[in-house]
DNA sequence: GCAAGGTC
């Protein structure tokens, strides 16, 4: 049998277009975790059996270790030198047992990820994961090339070359110093506001070395404007009469900032009373038309033009690519490969009801080379792949993919040309002049009108000519503040400043909203809040360096010593960790100084909330903050307790939890099938009890469970044996979808019900029962908990008139049949699985944990 | 609950 090649691409796209290409179309694709193409081919020479698939972006992505993962057992500054480890990112997709899978049997590995740093870093996650060694004849290659064109991918395989391990272990060194300064700034920024403020209104108060620039763009903005001083200015403008044309002259001085100034030039020129043409000139003067889109045009233009968010238009771009109207939407490049198909490409917009005519014309008269551009070598621009109209793909996709058209289209047209007449003209020593415009060649302003050069026509003169004035005025202004800065001008300073990539700068203009530092306001201007301004004058009053753009800049020049091979990799990182520790320690010692800002804007703890629920240790009442995270806090002890979030919170009928004292709480999710349930501050936070399985409102991480901020114990988890709210005794019977117990709603009339305490099944009882509630008493047949229904009178059900009933929901006829399931899978006493599930739910003792006696209560 | 970088 032929040797096999294994050839693995960042992308599905990537791998399907290599594999079209070298095997003329003629190959078998099977669907694993990523396509897998295979073909047969010469390889070197020889005859192979080509198997090419993909990766999805990174393979790993670096995280602490899990001991670290205590936001409340861990010291920041132990980040700094707290060991990492590498995940896979997306355990889901399974890309590591993919890549070794597919590798069995291969002799050879070739890379086809991206040329870019990120790329060259992933050719070693693939090797990693594949377990390929280039021992007894196997051998690891990689290709390099600009484009999946069919040129460039032969190219490639003839020209392979070694993976670049230096360039690989920058982006190693990046990713560690992003997690460790990241993560440390905001895990301390966070717990110590977010410790002392009732209404930050945002969860995390984040610091990332592109996010917090970012926000400082925006901020500096708002300081520029908000210390904007008007200065009044004075400007000259004689008007003249001239072939039945009026005329506004424009001065040579511009305007000046003194009044008595500009009055005596109006004074000397009114004296004077005529004009003399100095000079005329003419020029031809041309507009170029633009060079290849990239993501980052695509997305200033989005987000001016057609008040598209960048995060949104890049899903719409990502879209529109995958039903094929356009290639590839992520892209730096803004030049066209040399084997560019131009007229397939036109071909494609021939018969467009929008632009076929355009296209038309452009064939017929020949369409103009585009302009050189810059080549990234990642993809080419964005362009057309194929023809669409409105009613095909919805509004704003339309305008999205109806710019990329045009677009492309200006970038194949004429240069705009037009002739600019200037006539100079002088009055008592003072210099004046107009402007005319006549376009000779709209060229591509015709299929992007918005561009247009405008007409302006003026008269004609006669060198040395004199012509009277017709009145002269000063007119009086006053100087603007700059305006806040849009989201089209944030993406030009990120991008000017090297802060994030055509990818990421999206989701870091999304972050910096999210947190709550800044909102998009009318016209897309991002104006920062209270919070993100508050954030960064801290900064600029501890340690500037913090929020300016050269903290990015310093990381990408150190890592990019790593990348040429002039420095050691640990060394880097050691250093440049070292430098951001150092900060680090300095920041959190005059933290006072960002908090002097904090305490004008926002209100403590202990002025914020509503008064709720008394606190077990002193008795007195606790203060509920609304805010997220939601949490109660005692005054007293100095004490805050984090709340479930996102839901409504009461007080539970004054009653008390038996082994604290604390005031038990009832919360509720929105909505009418939102469940409520009962929980105690204290224990929700530190669960009295080992074993509990998985936390309300915890983030599903596999192995240990930690307590997030909002994460914890209600009761309905609860083993407690005796308390009359614990999932003991409120617990009926195991759930038939989960391993989860169906527990009694207490507060749920009329609309009884039992929900899950792990899913998001529940079963409706009786609807308008006076009282529903569970007995001590279990079961004989299934050992579900007996339930006590005491019915409205008026509806009862029971024949003989009365109103209480006392019986299995499961076993017992009339109960059975007055109960539902509402969600997923039918209900049933028999359900095949045999009364063993049925034991589960309360009945199961076995689920207490050993380490629970009276002794605790 | 944390960063930034891939990609879906």
């Amino acid at each position: 049998m032929a040797p096999k090649v294994l050839m693995v691409a960042e992308k599905p796209s990537i791998a399907l277009s290599i594999a079209t290409v070298l095997s003329g179309g003629r190959m078998s694709t099977r669907r694993v975790s990523t396509e897998v193409h295979e073909f047969e081919g010469k390889f070197l020479g020889f005859p192979v059996l080509y198997r090419v698939t993909s990766v999805i972006g990174h393979v790993f992505s670096l995280d602490f270790h899990g001991r670290y993962q205590d936001w409340n057992a861990t010291n920041p500054l132990d980040l700094f030198d707290a060991p990492t480890v590498k995940a896979e990112s997306t355990p889901k997709a399974h890309i590591v047992r993919h890549l070794n899978q597919e590798a069995r049997g291969c002799g050879h590995l070739v890379l086809w990820l991206d040329c870019d740093r990120e790329g060259e870093n992933i050719c070693f996650e693939v090797i990693e994961s594949t377990g390929f060694q280039s021992k007894d004849g196997k051998k690891i290659y990689r290709a390099r090339f600009s484009s999946v064109t069919e040129k460039d991918i032969l190219n490639a395989m003839s020209n392979l070359v070694e993976p670049n391990k230096n360039e690989a272990l920058a982006v190693d060194a990046r990713q560690e110093i992003d997690l460790k300064v990241g993560v440390a700034f905001t895990r301390f920024q966070t717990s110590y506001f977010n410790g002392k403020y009732g209404n930050l209104d945002s969860r995390v108060i984040s610091y990332g070395p592109c996010q917090t620039p970012t926000l400082g763009f925006c901020v500096q903005r708002h300081l520029d404007i908000s210390t904007f001083k008007p200065e009044k200015f004075w400007a000259l403008h004689p008007y003249i009469l001239h072939q039945g044309y009026e005329l506004k002259l424009q001065w040579e001085r511009h305007r000046l900032f003194d009044s008595d100034t500009a009055h005596m030039f109006q004074n000397i020129v009114k004296e004077d009373g005529r004009l003399k043409v100095i000079r005329i000139s003419e020029k031809q003067e041309s507009k170029s038309r633009p060079s290849g889109l990239n993501t980052v045009k695509l997305l200033k233009i989005a987000s001016s033009a057609m008040g598209l968010g960048p995060q949104l238009a890049m899903q719409l771009a990502e879209r529109l690519y995958t039903q094929g109207y356009i290639s590839y939407p992520r892209t730096e490049s803004t030049a066209y490969p040399s084997s560019f198909d131009y007229k397939g490409t036109l071909g494609a917009l021939a018969r467009n009801p929008e632009f076929g005519n355009y296209v038309q014309l452009l064939l017929s008269d020949g369409y103009h080379k585009p302009r050189s551009g810059t080549d990234v070598g990642d993809h080419p621009p964005i362009t057309p792949m194929c023809s669409a109209t409105e009613d095909m793909l919805g509004h704003d996709s339309w305008k999205l993919y109806q710019y990329i058209c045009q677009h492309f289209l200006g970038t194949l047209s004429p240069e705009c040309k037009y002739i600019k007449r200037t006539v100079e003209f002088e009055s008592g020593g003072e210099s004046f002049h107009c402007v005319g415009q006549h376009v000779t060649t709209k060229g591509f302003t015709s299929i992007m009108p918005w561009l247009a050069v405008s007409e302006k026509n003026i008269p004609q003169f006669t060198e040395g000519k004199k012509i009277d004035i017709a009145r002269i005025e000063v007119e009086e202004g006053s100087t603007q503040p700059p305006d806040y800065l849009t989201e089209s001008e944030v993406i030009s300073l990120m991008e000017k400043n090297g802060i994030g990539t055509d990818a990421s700068i999206p989701v870091h203009i999304n972050n910096i909203c999210e947190r709550n530092y800044v909102q998009v306001q009318a016209g897309r201007r991002l104006v920062p809040t209270v919070l993100g301004i508050s954030l960064i004058r801290g900064y600029q009053c501890i340690d500037p360096d913090l929020c300016l753009p050269d903290i990015r800049s310093f990381i990408e020049h150190q890592i990019g010593l790593v990348a040429k091979g002039q420095a050691d990799h640990s060394l880097v990182v050691q250093h440049v960790i070292e430098q951001f520790r150092r900060k680090f320690t300095y920041f959190v010692k005059q933290i006072e100084d960002m908090d002097a800002l904090f305490e004008a804007e926002f209100s403590p703890l202990s002025d914020t909330g509503r008064v709720l629920s008394k606190c077990g240790k002193c008795l007195r009442y606790m203060k509920l903050i609304a805010s997220q995270p939601s949490r109660l806090y005692c005054g007293t002890c100095e004490e805050i307790y984090y709340t479930p979030q996102k839901g409504t919170i009461k007080l539970y009928k004054e009653l008390t939890c038996p082994l604290d004292n604390f005031e038990l709480l009832i919360f509720s999710l929105p909505g009418p099938e939102g469940k409520s349930f009962p929980f105690c501050p204290y224990c929700y936070n530190s669960p009295p009890f080992e074993g509990i399985g998985n936390l309300y409102g915890a983030a599903k991480t596999a192995g240990a469970v930690t307590l997030g901020k909002g994460a914890g114990m209600p009761c309905f988890q609860c083993p407690h044996p005796t308390c009359p709210h614990s999932m003991i005794s409120q617990g009926v019977c195991a759930c038939p979808e989960c391993d989860g117990t169906l527990v009694l709603d207490p507060v749920s009339a009329p609309k009884w019900r039992l929900y899950c305490n792990m899913c998001n099944c529940f079963v409706s009882l009786p609807e308008g029962a006076h009282r529903i509630s569970t007995t001590k008493d279990h079961c004989p047949n299934c050992d579900s908990t007996i339930l006590e229904v005491d019915f409205n009178k008026k509806t009862t059900p029971l024949k003989d008139g009365g109103t209480l009933h006392v019986g299995c929901i499961l076993c017992d006829e009339l109960l059975h049949s007055l109960v539902e399931m509402k969600h997923g899978r039918s209900f049933f006493r028999n359900r095949g699985r045999g009364r063993g599930r049925g034991r589960r739910g309360r009945g199961n003792r076995k689920q207490q944990d050993p380490k629970m006696s009276f002794r605790d209560f």
